[in-house]
Formats: structure tokens, sequence, C-alpha cells
RNA sequence: GGGCCAUUAGCUCAGCUGGCAGAGCAGGUGACUUUUAAUCACUUGGUCGGGGGUUCGAAUCCCUCAUGGCCCA
């Protein structure tokens, strides 16, 4: 018999709680009684939900055997007879296991040396019990993995067909710390989980489907830029080369688009250097896609398109309830120009002040801040944050960006202070970002010149000149609408949580001691 | 960065103006021939987030640090 197992002190760094001691006890009880506490393999012939199925689908008389395989998450022990539930993937089974069907010793075992969280696979014909509910009659069953650390594991009733549970595991650090078990134990963040893959499969398809090439760009790159964001730095030991991890995937879209590609997108991670919030996570998944000779007018038709088709495939709707509200989908979204949602909401008409000083003091007038130092384009886009972002909880669209804020846009002709770009807002968050792409190398130079010279002493916003990207431009490239989105954003909607935590499945924490 | 709140058993939480650290669930022992938050009896389990201070005495008051949450910037 293996000492180093009935210690525990081998396989676990810290020493184990009396709890944990308990069970590595009746691992070793289990081995003397015969029983592989691991075993090699396991056949189930049925999911519980498919068992259940095959149950209600069977003709009257005719006998459903299954074997089921899950985690066991509640017992009722009645002496002769224990019921006890057993979760798999989607649902959950009854077992039913009496002295006389399973033998004396299996019997034993299954009172004294399992618990709850223990992997087990049971055989077994389908019946309803007297209560009514449809359980497996359990004839056999084995042990398919000893859980070791007790799982918080709460219990639950269903009143009115509502399920209440009771001591769920809850505590918000430790759900995001030990994910595992937030996920073992309580399924409707796995139904979390399943909605952000079926969001971010039905983006793909729609992609597909209006002839889009997914592609894969570099995340370690030798310079970083297409946002304003610091970056991560690293560093590569034989190259003896510093990298960056992007933090968009903008420039090299758009060099693919002079390569001959026409429609290309990108879903991927980006990485900023920056404060985490509710909203923000330092590394996060995004969406880009770039199409030659389509303007931002039409990434707006698209975008609207792409939203709503992902909501009503993935929640069969395009009416989302977020929070208090309700949201509206479908198309068209309201588009208003920045300039009119400003006078709308913060009562300025900022072309009435077209410089930052002037503007500056008409923002401090109305009580709004102004941070010492910001350009012309900063201050209207804090005006937007400020008042207008937390306003728009039906899906709008802002567009006509002030121009020094937008360095990739094409300008608006006759309009040197605005660019066509536009970014959309659902539910008083920001959700992405487009524009009609400057093609045009000689103004692009400008326009990375002019915020080398704006932003020198900012570090924040300073990018450093993509040579390489202005060489490529250079060879001609397809005038094109581009567009990026936060997925972990419209994860976010589309599972109505108000944290991006509740989105990642390992969100990032500070480390503890 | 600022403010507020939280941190007590494996989980969920009580613990008032300072006076022997508690409950439910989980666990253990036993009872129970179809229960479903099963029930009943008995029972184990604690560095009260860390450190410092005040006090005869601190989970409780003060300071500080850590982590998290919410709000603000």
């Amino acid at each position: 018999m293996s000492g180093s197992l009935s210690s525990g002190e081998d396989i676990m760094e810290s020493k184990p709680t009396t709890l944990e001691e308990q069970r590595i006890s009746k691992l070793a009880r289990l081995r003397e009684a015969g029983i592989d506490p691991y075993p090699l393999r396991s056949k189930r012939t049925h999911t519980t939900a498919e068992a259940l199925t095959a149950f209600a689908a069977a003709p009257e008389g005719e006998e459903v055997v299954a074997t089921i395989s899950g985690r066991l998450l509640s017992v009722r022990d009645m002496g002769k007879t224990v019921f006890a539930n057993v979760t798999d993937k989607d649902g959950r089974i009854q077992l039913f296991l009496r002295r006389e069907e399973v033998g004396e010793e299996m019997h034993r075992v299954f009172r004294k040396l399992l618990d709850l969280g223990d992997f087990i696979q049971a055989t077994g014909v389908l019946f309803r019990t007297r209560t009514g509910e449809v359980s497996l009659r359990v004839s056999e069953w084995t042990l398919l993995s000893k859980s070791v650390s007790p799982l918080p594991v709460g219990k639950e009733q269903e009143v009115d067909g509502e399920l209440v549970r009771y001591s769920a595991f809850s505590d918000v650090e430790e759900r995001y710390r030990q994910r595992y078990a937030d996920l073992a134990v309580n399924p409707e963040v796995r139904g979390i989980f399943r909605t952000r893959a079926k969001l971010i499969n039905s983006l793909r398809r729609f992609f597909e489907d209006h002839d889009f090439l997914e592609v894969e760009t570099p995340i370690l790159q030798p310079l970083y830029g297409g946002a304003a964001a610091r970056p991560f730095t690293t560093f590569h030991n034989q190259l003896k080369q510093e990298l960056y991890l992007r933090i968009s995937f903008e420039l090299y879209l758009k060099r693919l688009l002079v390569g001959g590609f026409e429609r290309v997108y990108e879903i991927g991670r980006d990485f900023r250097n920056e404060g985490v919030s509710f909203k923000h996570n330092p590394e996060f998944t995004q969406l880009e896609f770039y199409a030659a000779y389509w303007d931002y007018n039409d990434v707006m038709d698209f975008t609207e398109r792409m939203i709503a088709h992902a909501a009503q495939e993935v929640l069969g709707t395009n009416e989302i309830v977020y929070g208090d509200h309700t949201i509206s989908l479908a198309p068209p979204w309201k588009r208003l120009s920045m300039r009119d949602a400003i006078k709308q909401y913060a009562e300025i008409d900022y072309m009435d002040f077209l410089d930052a000083a002037s503007l500056s003091k008409a923002v401090r007038a109305i009580g709004g801040s102004a941070p010492e130092g910001a350009s012309w384009g900063k201050l209207i886009d804090g005006l937007l944050g400020d008042y207008v972002e937390p306003k728009l909880i039906q899906p709008t669209f802002i567009t006509q960006f002030p121009r020094d804020i937008s360095p990739l846009a094409k300008g608006i002709p006759g309009d040197p202070q605005h660019v066509e770009r536009f970014e959309y807002f659902i539910a008083g968050m920001e959700l992405g970002n487009a524009f009609s792409e400057l093609n045009d190398p000689f103004e692009q130079r400008k326009r990375f010149e002019d915020l080398q010279e704006m932003y020198a002493q900012d570090d924040d916003e300073l990018n450093p000149i993509d040579e390489d990207y202005l060489r490529a431009m250079s060879y001609g490239m397809p005038p094109n609408g581009g567009f990026g989105t936060g997925i972990d954003r419209l994860a976010m909607l589309f599972t109505n949580q108000s944290s991006i935590r509740e989105v990642l499945l390992f969100p990032h924490l500070r480390e503890r001691e």
C-alpha cells in the first residue's frame, strides 16, 4: 500500500485539510477493496440527456438500458436504497441504487467510500420512480475518478419550475481563481461560455458567407500600432530583439489588402498594458475586418446586420435583455454625428470652439473635465465618453470623428476637422470602432508625423512610425473600410453580464501571496 | 489614482455598545425498503486575510498591508 498517498503530503503542495485527509484515506480503502480510484478506461452509452430522451421515446414496455458517466453531486442515502444525482456536460440524472441489485459490497462501497465530486459510471435500466422522476435503476457501477478536495457543491431545489440554489459557490474572487470549481458546480457559468463560443462561431460563419478570408497575423511584433495604448514588451533571446505584444491587428491586416486579398478578418487576442476594470482585461479578444472597395457607410450596414444575425442565431431573437434594458438589435441602427451627439447630450457645439484652449474652457464651463494638455479631438472624445456614451442604450453609430485622434481614417472632403470614422455603442458601452481607411501613403506619413509631434510627451499615445506599413501602402492599397470590435464586450451583451471577467474563463487577477 | 464595502469552518453566512468563536450545508458514526434542499440522533472541524497598536481582555476599537467587489476619476 502506498504510504505516500495515505499521507497526502506528496501530492499536494499545501497540507491537506481534514476533509482532504478523510478522502485520501478513502483512496487506500478503495484500493484495499480492489477498486482502482483512477481506472484507465471508461465507456458510456448515453449522456444523461440522451438517456432521458431515449426513455421518453421508447415504446411502452420496452426496456431502455444505459450506461452513463458523470460527477456525483448529491446523495440521499435511505439505507438499503440510495438515491444520487450524477451530472454531465449538459444534464443530470438520478441514480436509484439498491443493495439487492448492485450487491452488498458495491452497495457498501458506494455509501461509505464515495464523496460528492467523484466521477462514476453507472449502468442500468431507466424507469420512473414513485414520485415521477425518471431514474437509472443501477445494476452495476464503477468509480472513474476520486475527488480528493471537496468541491464547493451547494444544494438546490425546484420551486415553481425555478431552480433555487443554496450555499452556492458564489465568492467572486474564488470563482475566478478556481474557475474549474466554478464551472464544475455552477452550470449557468458553463452556459455563459457556451453562448460565447456560439457567438464567435456565428460571426465566423457570417464572414464565411460574405466571402471574407480568416487570417492570422503576428502577435509578437517588432513595432506596435493601430491603436492608442501602451504595449507589453518582451525579448527574443536568440535574436536579441525587443518585441511587443500586439495592441491591434490593423496594420498587418491592411498590408494583406495591398497583397491582393479583398476581404480579410481576424479573431484573436490583443494585449494592452493598462488598468483592469469591469470592462478591461490586459488581454482581450478582438475582431477586426477589412473590406476593399467599402467605405465606412458600407461597414455600418454590414455591422448592424452582422450583430443582429448573430443574436438571431445564438439567442433566437433580436430583442436582448441587458440589465434593466431591453435592446433591439434589429437594423437599421440609429446614426448620429459626433457633433450632433455632443450638441444633444452635452449642449456644446464644439464647432464654435475650434482650438483646444477655447474648447477646454467651454468644457469646464459646463462642469466637464478637460485634462491639461488634451488635444481638441481628445476633449471631444472625453465629452463623448462622459455625456453621450452612458445614454446610448439602443444600438447607435456615432459618426464623423475628429481628425487628430484618428490617424488611420480618411478625411471628409471639405471638412478639415472630421474624418470618416464611427464608433458603435450598445447598452451604454462602446463596442467597436471603424473607418474608411486612409490609403494615401503621403497623407498617412503626414498623419503619423503630426501624431509624433502632438504626443511627444505622452507615452500612452505615442506609437513608433511603422515604415514597413508605409512602404506597403506605397505599392497601392485599395480603398477599404475597416472595423474592430471587442468580442468580450459583445459576449457580455449576449449573456447579460455586467463584468468582463464573467465572460473570460480565466480573467487576470493580482497574484496572491 | 480617490471613496465606500467585504475578508470568520470545505461552501454560504451570523457574531450588537470589547467579555469562553456560532448556525445551515458538506464531513464522521448510527437509524431508515421510493428520496429529491430526504429526514432523525449524536459528532468532528477555526492562525476570525497578514502585521502592528490600544486594553486586564480584541473577530469586534485604531493604524497598516494584501486581495476582491461597487462607485467615482
